[in-house]
RNA sequence: GGCGGCGUAGCUCAGCUGGUCAGAGCAGUGGAAUCAUAAUCCACGUGUCCGGGGUUCGAAUCCCUGCGCCGCUACCA
C-alpha cells in the first residue's frame, strides 16, 4: 500500500459492495464493506481530492422472486421495500454515499444491456446446452435455489438445489434425492436450454499479468486469486432462465435474462451516472470511468474477492472502455461472540434494532477499532460496551469534558491567551502537528484498526499533558501558564475534531458547536489541522456529554438473545446425535455395509474426458442395464486395457454430475501410499450384474 | 482429497522481508492527583510465542513434521 502512488491520479471512485435486497443490514455487512469504505471517503474528502462515493441495491436474481413470491407480494415490491431500509439504515449510521442506487432502475437496465452487448459483440460468449429441471406445472426452468429435495450427504430433507443448510455441503440441482419444485411441489424433469457464458479462460494471461502488478494488496486478495488461476478460469454462464431480471439483449435469448452475477457490478457504473444525471451533469461520469486517472477502489467482503479482482476486471477488460480497480480493500468476515452470524437462525446484529438503542458513533468506532482487516474478527456487546465505556467517554470524551469545563469556570467559556511555551508544551503541540500526517497514512494503506487506535492515543497523550501541567493547580500559583495550557488544550479538542471525524462524524460535529464554531467540521481541511488553534477570546460554546456511558443491563438482553439462540442450536444437535453415535461407534454394523449395493460390471467402453486429468468416462453392463459412470483412474489405465474386463462398482451410489457428465456408480480400486490405483477385478468370471456380499 | 489461513500474557490481539521481538489495550495490584462522564496519570507482566525436528553465529519470525480450530474448493477412491 506504501506504493499507492497517491500522486499520480487526480480522482477516485469509491464502491462498497452492492447489499442484496433480500434483507436488512446486519453488522457484518457494515463492518466489512461500508463503514471502512465510509471512513475512507471521509478522509479523502477532508484532503480535498476529487472523490464520489458509490453504491446500490442489487436487486435482481432468483432468491428476491422467491422470497416475493412467498410473501405473496411482486419482486418490484419486495425490493422497494430493502432499497428503502438499506438506504435509510445507512443514512442514519451516516454512511456517505454520494449515490446510493438500485440495479432495477431503468439507468442499470440500460447501461447493463449495452455493456453485455459489448461483450457479445466482441465475441467473448459462448452458447452451451445445458441440462436443468423444468417444472410443467409452473412452466418454467428452476434454479438451483427453486428445487429442494433430500440431500444426498446427510439425507435430510429440505435440501436446496445449490447447498444444503443442514450439513453445509454444496450441491448440484440434480444431485437432490427427490427433487420437488419449491413453488409448487411437484417433481420437475430434466430438460435441455441454451445458454450463454462467458470464456473467462480468454481473458487469464491478462489477468494475471495486471495482478502482478498488485504487489501492494493485501495478502488474502492475492491468495484467492492465485488460486484460481491455478485451477484455470473456465466458462460462466451469463444467462438464466428467470422472469425477475434484466432481458438479454441478443435475439433468440428475449425470454431470458443476465445472469445478476454479471449484471450488478455494472451497477457501479449506472450508479455513477444516476449521479452524474442528479448533479446535472451528465457526462460527469465518465471523468470517473473512462480516464486512466482514476483510482477505482473496491470495497467489499472477502466472499466476493474472486470477484472482484477477476471476474469483474475480466468483464471490464472484455468491454474495454474502462478503468480497472485499484485498490480492492477486502475485509474478512465479523463473527458474533464467537460464532458466524446467520441470518436464517437470526443469529445477527441488525443495525435497525441496534439503533433503537444506541447511537451510530459508538458502534462505527468499535468496528472500526476491531476491524475484520487481516482475520475473522469478533464482536462481542461486552467488549463494545468495554470500549464506549473506557475509549470514547472516559479518555477521548472526557477529555473533551474537561477542557471545557475548566474553560467555562475559569475563563468565562473563552479560549484564555497562549503565553510562553515550556517543554511540555513543546511536546504536546509537536505530537500534534504530526498527527494528521500519522493518522492520514493509516487510512490511506487501509489501516482502520490502527488509525483508530492512533485517534485514541492523541487524547491519551493530551491527558497525561493535561495531568502533568495540572492547570487546577497553576490557576492559581501562576496563572499564565494555567491559561497557556488551556489555549492548548482547547487547540488539541479542535484538532481531535477534525481527527475523529472520519470514523466518529456525529461526535465530531457536536464538538465542533462545543467548540463555538458555527461551520461545517467535515469541511475542514485535514492537512496541517494539528496547528490551527482557535484565537485567543474566542467564544465556546455549551458543553455537553459526548459519549454516554453503556450499562450493563443495556446489553444484557442483546447478550441473552444472542446466547438463547446458540443454546438452541446446541439441543438441536444432541437430539439428532444419531449421527455422532454412529460416529464414536467402533465398527460399522451388517446393516451399514448391507446397504452398499456392490455389482459386477463389464466395462463395455471407455475414453477419457477431454480437459481432466484423472477422469474416465466408461459405459457399463450391468447385466442387461446398460450405465455410465465417471471414474478418476485416466493416469493409471488406458481406456484400452479396461473394455471388456470386469470390474466392480457400487451400483447403488447417488447419481452425480461430473464435469457435466453424469456418472451413476462408482468403481472400486485399491490405493497404495504412492497414490497408485489399482482396479479390482475378480478373480474368475462372474455374471455381468452378480452382487457381491 | 486439494489449496489457504490461524494457534503469542487471564481476555482481545500487534509483531513486514530472521538479530532490543518477547509487545499493546483490557482486567489485576500499588501509588499520584482531584479540573473532569467515580473520569485521569504513573509503576508492576519469569508467558514452553501450539508440540517435535531442522537451517543459521542467531527464529515467534524461514523449512519439514505432528496436533487443534477455520475458510475455500473439489477430477467420485
Amino acid at each position: 500500500m506504501k506504493s499507492a502512488d497517491q500522486k499520480s491520479y487526480q480522482r477516485l471512485l469509491v464502491t462498497s459492495a452492492l447489499p442484496y435486497a433480500n434483507g436488512p443490514i446486519h453488522l457484518g455487512h457494515l463492518a466489512g464493506a461500508y463503514l471502512p469504505a465510509d471512513v475512507y471517503v471521509r478522509y479523502q474528502r477532508a484532503r480535498k481530492r476529487d472523490v464520489i462515493f458509490i453504491c446500490g441495491t442489487d436487486e435482481h436474481g432468483v432468491p428476491i422472486s422467491i422470497i416475493a413470491e412467498k410473501a405473496g407480494i411482486t419482486p418490484q415490491q419486495l425490493v422497494d421495500r430493502f432499497w428503502a431500509d438499506h438506504f435509510d439504515t445507512f443514512s442514519r449510521f451516516g454512511i456517505s454515499f454520494d449515490n446510493f442506487s438500485r440495479t432495477s432502475a431503468a439507468i442499470h437496465h440500460q447501461t447493463a444491456k449495452e455493456f453485455f452487448k459489448v461483450i457479445y459483440d466482441k465475441n467473448y460468449l459462448v452458447e452451451r446446452t445445458i441440462q436443468q429441471f423444468y417444472c410443467t406445472s409452473c412452466n418454467r426452468f428452476l434454479a438451483d435455489r427453486f428445487v429442494e429435495g433430500t440431500c444426498p450427504h446427510c439425507k435430510q430433507a429440505g435440501a436446496r438445489g445449490d447447498q444444503c443448510e443442514t450439513c453445509g455441503s454444496s450441491l448440484e440441482q440434480t444431485e437432490l434425492i427427490d427433487p420437488y419444485c419449491k413453488v409448487c411441489g411437484r417433481t420437475p424433469v430434466l430438460r435441455e436450454t441454451r445458454h450463454l457464458f462467458i470464456k473467462l479462460n480468454e481473458f487469464q494471461q491478462k489477468l494475471e499479468t495486471w495482478l502482478k502488478g498488485k504487489k501492494h494488496w493485501k495478502k488474502n486478495v492475492l491468495k484467492y486469486c492465485r488460486g484460481w488461476f491455478k485451477k484455470g478460469l473456465g466458462e460462466r454462464a451469463v444467462t438464466r432462465d428467470l422472469s425477475w431480471g434484466i432481458p438479454v439483449p441478443v435475439e433468440g435469448y428475449e425470454d431470458k435474462v443476465i445472469y445478476v452475477w454479471f449484471e450488478a457490478p455494472i451497477g457501479y457504473i449506472s450508479a455513477t451516472k444516476e449521479w452524474a444525471d442528479k448533479i446535472g451533469q451528465p457526462d460527469r461520469w465518465q471523468d470517473y470511468w473512462c480516464r486512466d486517472d482514476t483510482q477505482l477502489v473496491h470495497f467489499i467482503g472477502k466472499d466476493n474477492i474472486v470477484f472482484h479482482a477477476v471476474i469483474w476486471p475480466a468483464m471490464l477488460m472484455g468491454h474495454g472502455q474502462f478503468v480497472l480497480p485499484a485498490e480492492i480493500p477486502a475485509n474478512e468476515f465479523l463473527n458474533i461472540h464467537g460464532e458466524k452470524l446467520s441470518t436464517s437462525r437470526n443469529y445477527a446484529v441488525w443495525l435497525g434494532e441496534y439503533l433503537e438503542q444506541f447511537p451510530p458513533d459508538p458502534l462505527r468506532y468499535y468496528l472500526s477499532v476491531n476491524a475484520p482487516e487481516t482475520k475473522d474478527a469478533d464482536f462481542t456487546w461486552e467488549e463494545f460496551q468495554q470500549r464506549n465505556n473506557s475509549e470514547l467517554a472516559d479518555i477521548l470524551g472526557n477529555f473533551v469534558n474537561r477542557t471545557l469545563t475548566f474553560a467555562r469556570k475559569q475563563y468565562a467559556g473563552r479560549v484564555p491567551p497562549c503565553h510562553d511555551l515550556d517543554a511540555l508544551d513543546e511536546s504536546m503541540l509537536a505530537d500534534l502537528k504530526q498527527a494528521p500526517e500519522k493518522i492520514g497514512q493509516l487510512f490511506e494503506q487501509f489501516e482502520l484498526r490502527k488509525a483508530a487506535y492512533a485517534l485514541i492515543d492523541v487524547a491519551r497523550t493530551a491527558n497525561k499533558y493535561f495531568n502533568d501541567q495540572e492547570p487546577w493547580r497553576s490557576v492559581r500559583e501562576n496563572p499564565q501558564k494555567g491559561q497557556t495550557t488551556i489555549h492548548i488544550c482547547i487547540q488539541v479538542v479542535k484538532t481531535l475534531t477534525v481527527l475523529m471525524a472520519p470514523i466518529l462524524p456525529f461526535s465530531a460535529e457536536k464538538v465542533w458547536k462545543m467548540l463555538g464554531l458555527a461551520d461545517d467540521v467535515h469541511e475542514q481541511p485535514w492537512d496541517g489541522c494539528g496547528e490551527r488553534p482557535l484565537s485567543a477570546g474566542h467564544e465556546l460554546g455549551l458543553e455537553e456529554i459526548l459519549f454516554k456511558k453503556i450499562e450493563d443491563k443495556q446489553v444484557q438482553p442483546e447478550i441473552d438473545r444472542l446466547r438463547s439462540i446458540l443454546a438452541e442450536d446446541k439441543g438441536q444437535t444432541m437430539s439428532s446425535g444419531e449421527n455422532q453415535k454412529r460416529k464414536q461407534a467402533p465398527g460399522i454394523v451388517y446393516d451399514d455395509f448391507a446397504r452398499v449395493e456392490l455389482r459386477v460390471a463389464r466395462v463395455v467402453s471407455a475414453a477419457r474426458v477431454e480437459k481432466t486429468d484423472k477422469l474416465m468416462q466408461l459405459k457399463i453392463d450391468l447385466g442387461g442395464e446398460e450405465r455410465q459412470i465417471v471414474a478418476g483412474i485416466a493416469q493409471h489405465y488406458q481406456p484400452d486395457e479396461l473394455i471388456g474386463r470386469q470390474i466392480v462398482v457400487v451400483a447403488n451410489l447417488q447419481p452425480a454430475i461430473v464435469r457435466g457428465i453424469e456418472s451413476k456408480g462408482m468403481l472400486l480400486a485399491a490405493e497404495d501410499a504412492d497414490g497408485k490405483l489399482a482396479l479390482l477385478t475378480l478373480d474368475r468370471p462372474a455374471a455381468d450384474g452378480a452382487k457381491i456380499k
